[in-house]
DNA sequence: TTGAAAGCGCTACCAA
DNA sequence: TTGGTAGCGCTTTCAA
């Protein structure tokens, strides 16, 4: 059995409530001379409390509930997506003396059932639906820092109605608008869309980068077509279309990778026919052959962020800005070329 | 508030224990009459018990603790080891209804904090040196899967004195020196071997790797050489010394797309000029160019299988064998050619 | 079949 | 500065 604090007070020859004060900083509440007792004989059996029992009577569990929405049932670790947030949180997390539970989301339900089951200090919410966050709101008072969740203006709007809410966003709108631009700026009229398939009338991550691609077409007097539209399972048909782009934004790299992949296989890819320019930069995208150029979307960071965030709302009870708004930084590399 | 087993028990107008007794099924000690009342009011408060409460008396927390040893205080989440494992673990995890904590661990002292502070009904160890499982193994008495944990062979011979142990392991021995008859087979007599850093005399993934590697070249009457041992940081050297090889075994995919794309910065990659043949079978491996040869290990498949191991013995006190060895299977795509 | 009560390890409150 | 005690929500004897 591991030591309890009542062996500990024990051997110290003192009571329960001062070992207590001792294991949480309350120094000016113990004597000195007591205090250094008490520190080594903890030092000594290399005590550590029982989260549990500490969990069930106030809130300090250092749990921090790792929440990843996805509609189906299945998390793609695959997807940087989901791995460099997590990255980005352990590099923090241990720093920070808290512990990361990993939880699947996929309905209401099952935030319901993490958050009753456990006291969490605060959530890490990663893509979450318009729907999913009022239900999250709804449900939860501890703190959530979500990541690459995009909302319909009121709620931004009316920030200061959302308290202990926190939203760690890509400006997918500007980043795509910037792609765009760049293919324009390089000669390109013709620019074709490539994404997962996605819900164009709510709120999202590919929603706003189409939004942006529309946008940046638009202001440079070009009009955005319907039939250069496409999705993951359009390859052929974006094979068959070949003349009628000389370009395509990609809302992923390894979409980006498997488009091209598909291309050579069909035996025609050519830098020259075709710029490509992506999301993300994962690590293998300067790896391709030839390096995708793409808008650099620091997830890492991200993850970083928002477990420094939970820290600082935690331990320093600070209450940081709501809203943090990053940017993508263009990497040029060699699959967007001069178009004459 | 969340609603407590009091309150039903209240509202049901029966006890605690009855309450309690129905929530864990000990239906032969409850009324049909009363679970029926109370399972109606656990529905309409969409209850569940508190796990901290619960974990506290007893030990059943549904809590898994991952830990990850790693030698720097980082965690590469880009390298698929560690990725899919976890994709694995989080697909089983929830059907399973546990939770999953994860933990980095660098040393013994990180193992004994976790496992103090939580109560955890099982343990999922990825990595682990020998050091490190003689710690864990004495610190911990709940089972613990290891996933790729190369021992000393006199652990493995006396499996039965480690009882609640199991072990999955990809047979590395075994899988380098398939890849590497593979590549004599080709034609390839000198053939080199590119890795990261390892130690040689401890057991390891690498380490055994690197002994399947000798294995297969002695038997072909072929003898290793040291000057054609390289690692990550010798591609320069791998350059001048080209002509000393035809083939290169590496130890990891990513590791071959660098050398590869290393190569090609160089103006120096030919297929016909060096095979090369890979472990893995990571997702970008097929859409690299040319797609890599390699040997895949499922690793998502160990995760799974991890998973299932704890629940087995969790919930149907089964208790399993507790070595799982796992083969490679070639997957023969582009980057090894007949040698001449 | 049911219930009362003890206690898991800890913190918080109040009193000394 | 210290200590006694109640109680967090639950399970588990033991008795009825």
């Amino acid at each position: 059995m591991n030591v309890t604090i009542k062996q500990i007070a024990q051997e110290a020859g003192v009571s329960l409530t001062t070992v207590s004060n001792v294991i949480n900083h309350k120094a000016h509440r113990v004597s000195e001379e007591k205090r250094q007792i008490i520190e080594a004989i903890i030092k000594k059996y290399d005590y550590s409390p029982n989260m549990n029992a500490r969990a069930l009577v106030q809130s300090s569990s250092r749990l921090i509930g790792l929440l990843y929405f996805s509609d189906t049932p299945r998390l793609d670790f695959s997807d940087p997506f989901v791995t460099e947030i997590l990255e980005g949180i352990e590099r923090k997390t241990k720093e920070a003396g808290f512990f990361t539970l990993i939880h699947n989301v996929i309905s209401k339900h099952d935030i319901l059932a993490v958050q009753k089951n456990w006291k969490f200090e605060g959530f890490i919410a990663v893509g979450f639906s318009q729907e999913l966050f009022e239900e999250i709101n709804q449900a939860v008072q501890s703190p959530i820092v979500f990541i690459d969740t995009h909302l319909e203006a009121r709620v931004y709007d009316h920030i200061e109605d959302y308290p202990k809410r926190y939203f760690i966003n890509t400006d997918d709108f500007q980043a795509a608008y910037a792609a765009t631009s760049f293919l324009i700026e390089k000669g390109h009229q013709e620019i074709a869309f490539l994404s997962h398939v996605f819900d164009d009338s709510h709120p999202g991550v590919i929603q706003q980068r189409f939004l942006g691609y529309k946008k940046a077409l638009e202001i440079n007097q070009l009009s955005w077509q319907e039939h250069l539209i496409f999705n993951k399972s359009d390859f052929q048909e974006m094979l068959s279309k070949r003349k009628d782009y000389s370009a395509v934004l990609v809302s992923a790299d390894y979409l980006a990778m498997e488009f091209i992949y598909f291309l050579k296989q069909a035996g025609h890819y050519e830098v020259e026919d075709v710029s490509i320019i992506s999301f993300d930069d994962i690590k293998y995208a300067a790896l391709n052959d030839p390096p995708l150029t793409t808008i650099r979307l620091d997830q890492i960071s991200k993850g970083e962020q928002a477990m420094q965030l939970l820290a600082d709302i935690i331990d320093k009870e600070e209450d940081p800005q709501q809203i943090t708004q990053l940017y993508g930084s263009l990497i040029v590399r060699e699959t967007v070329v001069q178009h004459h």
